[in-house]
RNA sequence: GGAAGAUUAGCUCAGCUGGUUUAGAGCACCUGCCUUACAAGCAGGGGGUCGACGGUUCGAAUCCGCCAUCUUCCACCA
């Protein structure tokens, strides 16, 4: 078959993956082999591949890949997530845009629409991971709001309650007025934002209410919020307050009379000292509150409107009623001054909308015990991180968790399983029988009718903590004395999780959690965390900076090897990613590379009455042991999850060693066969190439690996084994190398001094220089090589390898002050380096102390340089006497 | 405000417990080549006082201290 004078990725790929899916070549179930399991970070199932992805992705199928070829039973399950929020905001725009307002939907209408677009939307990025030749086993993908997950995820909120670490609680919460629900403390983004600080006069009420001519000045950022005041609170230790002692103060527009309180929390040299103390809408104003037993007055509606409590600019939203309020201050001769101010501020991370402190009733999972037993399974190191950095992030985070906040007030989710009686109390059951049942123990009479099933869903990071248990047996979450079913007692735990370090608390923690409390064990042993995917200069990929390229366009462009290999090479673990297009193109080179030196050994004609050369014989015993050399190094590099030095390794291996050195080695000239033995090693060793980098490459490799030779239907190189490492000479590898430098010097020489590459130098080396290599030497660098005692002729150039003299005599060609003056520069570093060598040889607490491998390699790099200089003094003598 | 990590060639990074490193790699750059596998290529080449300053040591990119700069995380003063 003739090859294409270039690789051209885009026929290929869809070819080969379509036929891994034929053949079920993914699809992984028990058996007698050691698992390697990995699930996959579950992306949202409305999202869309970004780099993010392609990175994490990528590197998934690396190590799964990597695994199979190396005899275990992989096993890599996909799925999606249903992303709360984020699909609830998705589906509330399109029906907005459908003209339809969610509030004149039911419930039930409402989730039709949104399981319509799941079905539409759903699962696209599924089908682009497919395109990146992702090995994942696509009949076991998982959805976490399919039937059974959602059962999982019901039982655990049951189980939990019934064990008395789900409670319902008035809390403070983070509220996103534009979601309309409770996002969690992580879930809120606080940055530096310009706003104004406005110092405002609450006059001294005269006791009826009416203002006197005194009055206090408090600093806020937040006017629209002065009709909830209910106290203004200075330090105790503030003698400049002390007056105000007993007082009380009227709330300027409104004139409502407030008490004025003392607290240790208010800070004196912050502002004007006086705080003005909104229980309703600040957490610490809350807690200050509750300390002094203060009114709650809720003035800020769930979409960030003042309702009618607040009395003025009631359907205001609050930041239009701030600027309102202001100007009406200010007429009213309530504002003393406004001053710019920078203050950190909470943004929901789904909807960007400022996020109100309100106060609501919401579900909490008690996090102590739960996040001890997490601590301490990264602690003991059955679960590693990697970097291990974030050992640290981990464990403070552990130390002051918070009991988290599950419930939202969305409908795209689990609905928990709380139902009410008509009377306010409430059971927890896991169906709507189960909760007749309980309730009845409570009210006899009591109908299904009559129970009310709580409204909010829970968080999603609530469904997506039992995935690793889930996604094999949904069953045992929720029933922890349950069997493991066959494929949970297989796979679980997972071995290696690919994820970034910014769900590490959301998800990675709380997965731990969940694996510790329903298996008893670590969910996986190793965690990978991924850096962030930035642009050149160093910014995130955002689509509002319209930075981040479409992975498909690039993938069609370049071909997905070309792609993975462009995030592999700047990749570096626990660093972040600095994306650039040049390494994808590096990539593609890369494939194009491979793809041309194996038309060049397949054009080989065969021979079998020839000999082998003693040069393909040199170069078969080198690189037979540079392969080894190379397999080892690559092996310890996956082991240490140093993925990019691994793919370093063998593209070095690939391309320097094999195509640079060996195949020139071994080439026969223009027309001329190959003998047998030759030619099968040069195939062998390219089929170990293609297996050493099918996990990077998957595509090429395996159009390559089909096409060496005929192979039987249902082959493939996926399940073939990767090379072994075997025992070498590592002498073996020092005489090559010997020779690439007597080479290079050759070549270096031919560059000087513009001879041509056609024209054979003669080379003469002095000394016992290995004689297996010599034929290498003469091909490499068409030179002729003779062994002498000494160098009789006196015009031409001398250089060294390591300890060897070599020279080329060029008669007439040599500019002899050029060369007296090369040489001269050499000499001079080599006396400057033996000088220091010999006052380290001569200092006696060296001598003394340093162990004695150092000084004996201190002694040979003397007697090196002083043969160097002995070479160097009798070349310069020979061009000075020519 | 607290914590963690980083700082090595133009860029991205290796360099693990101090001495086989006279600081490396890939890319980029410069010079010469369309040499019958490959110009997405071949051959050759230049480039770093290892952020600053101290200290420990016979010996420091490597260990310690301090400073500077950057990144991330946590908390957050109305």
């Amino acid at each position: 078959m003739e090859l294409a004078a270039k690789y051209n990725a885009a026929e290929v790929e869809d070819k080969w993956y379509a036929y891994w899916l034929k053949h079920k070549f993914f699809h992984s179930e028990p058996d007698e082999r050691e698992p390697y399991t990995i699930v996959i970070p579950p992306p949202n199932v409305t999202g869309i591949l970004h780099m993010g992805h392609v990175l994490n992705n990528t590197l998934n199928d690396v190590l799964i890949r990597n695994a199979r070829m190396h005899g275990k039973n992989a096993c890599w399950v996909p799925g999606t997530d249903h992303a709360s929020i984020a699909t609830e905001s998705k589906v509330v725009a399109k029906l907005k845009a459908m003209g339809i307002s969610k509030d004149d939907l039911t419930r039930e209408e409402f989730l039709k629409y949104a399981w319509e677009w799941k079905e539409e939307h759903g699962g696209i990025i599924l089908k682009q991971l497919r395109k990146l030749g992702a090995s994942c086993d696509w009949d076991r993908t998982r959805f976490t709001m399919e039937p059974a997950l959602s059962e999982a995820v019901i039982n655990t909120f049951v189980y939990f309650y019934k064990k008395g670490w789900i409670y319902k609680g008035v809390r403070m919460v983070n509220w996103d007025p534009e979601a309309l629900t409770a996002v969690s403390d992580d879930e809120v983004i606080h940055k530096d934002t310009k706003s104004h600080f406005y110092h405002l006069r609450y006059y001294i009420s005269d006791g009826q209410g009416n203002p006197t001519d005194k009055y206090l000045v408090i600093a806020t950022t937040r006017p629209e919020t002065i009709m909830a005041d209910a106290a203004i609170c200075v330090n105790p230790n503030d003698e400049r307050h002390h007056w105000l002692r007993g007082k009380k103060v009227l709330i300027p527009l409104i004139n409502r009379e407030i008490p004025v309180i003392e607290d240790d929390y208010v800070e004196m040299d912050f502002g004007t000292g006086c705080l003005k103390v909104t229980p309703a809408h600040d957490v610490h104003d809350y807690e200050i509150g509750l300390r002094h037993n203060l009114e709650v007055l809720d003035i800020i509606d769930e979409h960030g409107k003042l309702n009618e409590k607040a009395r003025i600019l009631v359907g205001e939203d609050r930041f239009v009623a701030r600027k309102k309020i202001v100007k009406m201050l200010e007429e009213a001769g309530n504002l003393e001054k406004v001053e710019e101010y920078t203050s950190p501020v909470g943004y929901s991370e789904r909807t960007n909308a400022v996020i109100e402190p309100r106060l609501s009733a919401q579900w909490f999972l008690k996090m102590d015990t739960l996040a001890k037993m997490a601590l301490e399974t990264v602690e003991s190191g059955r679960t590693k991180f990697i970097p291990e950095k974030y050992v640290n992030t981990y464990r403070h985070w552990m130390e002051n968790a918070r009991d988290w906040c599950i419930s939202r007030q969305l409908w795209w989710g689990q609905r928990i399983p709380a139902y009410y009686l008509p009377d306010g109390r409430y059971v927890v059951e896991a169906t709507p029988e189960a909760a007749l049942e309980a309730a009845k123990a409570i009210c006899p009479d009591i109908k299904k009718e009559d129970l009310r099933q709580d409204e909010d869903v829970l968080d999603t990071w609530f469904s997506s903590w039992l995935w690793p248990i889930s996604v094999f047996d949904p069953e045992l979450p929720g029933h922890p004395d349950h069997q493991p079913n066959k494929d949970l007692a297989y796979y679980y735990p997972t071995s290696d999780l690919v994820t970034g370090p910014d769900i590490i608390f959301f998800w990675v923690a709380r997965m731990i959690m969940a694996g510790e409390e329903f298996m008893g064990r670590e969910p996986f042993s190793n965690v990978y965390f991924t850096g962030i995917v930035r642009d050149k200069i160093g910014r995130k990929m955002s689509k509002t900076l319209g930075n981040s390229p479409n992975p498909l366009d690039l993938i069609e462009t370049y071909g997905a090897d070309a792609v993975r290999i462009g995030m592999l090479l700047c990749s570096s673990a626990g660093n972040d990613i600095f994306y650039d297009e040049a390494q994808i193109k590096q990539g593609a080179a890369f494939c194009n590379k491979i793809w041309n030196s194996y038309r060049l050994v397949k054009g080989f004609t065969v021979d079998e009455t020839v000999a082998q050369t003693p040069a393909a014989a040199a170069a078969i015993r080198w690189f037979d042991a540079k392969l080894s050399d190379t397999v080892a190094q690559v092996e310890d590099h996956y082991r240490k999850f140093r993925i990019s030095d691994a793919l370093m390794a063998i593209y070095k291996l690939f391309w320097d060693d094999y195509c640079a050195w060996y195949l020139e080695a071994i080439k026969p000239a223009f027309g001329q066969p190959v003998d047998k033995a030759t030619y099968d090693a040069t195939l062998g060793y390219f089929e170990a190439l293609l297996k050493l980098i099918h996990p990077v490459m998957p595509f090429i490799t395996e159009e390559l690996w089909q096409n060496m030779e005929e192979r039987k239907e249902g082959e493939t190189i996926m399940y073939a084994r990767t090379p072994a490492a075997k025992p070498f000479d590592p002498q073996v590898l020092v005489n090559f190398e010997l020779a690439e430098e007597a080479v290079n010097g050759a070549r270096g020489i031919r560059n000087q001094k513009n001879i041509a590459p056609k024209e054979t130098l003669e080379l003469k080396v002095k000394g016992d220089f290995p004689t297996e290599v010599i034929p290498v030497i003469e091909k490499m660098g068409n030179v002729t090589v003779e062994k002498v005692a000494d160098f009789s002729e006196k015009q031409g150039v001398g250089f060294m390898v390591r300890t060897y003299e070599m020279f080329v005599a060029l008669n007439g060609l040599v500019n002899v002050e050029e060369e007296i003056a090369k040489l001269e520069k050499d000499l001079a570093y080599q006396q400057k380096f033996l000088a220091g060598v010999r006052g380290k040889l001569s200092n006696e607490r060296f001598v003394a102390h340093a162990p004695a491998a150092v000084i004996e390699n201190e002694r040979k790099k003397e007697s090196d340089s002083l043969s160097k200089i002995e070479s160097l003094e009798s070349q310069l003598k020979a061009l000075r006497n020519s």
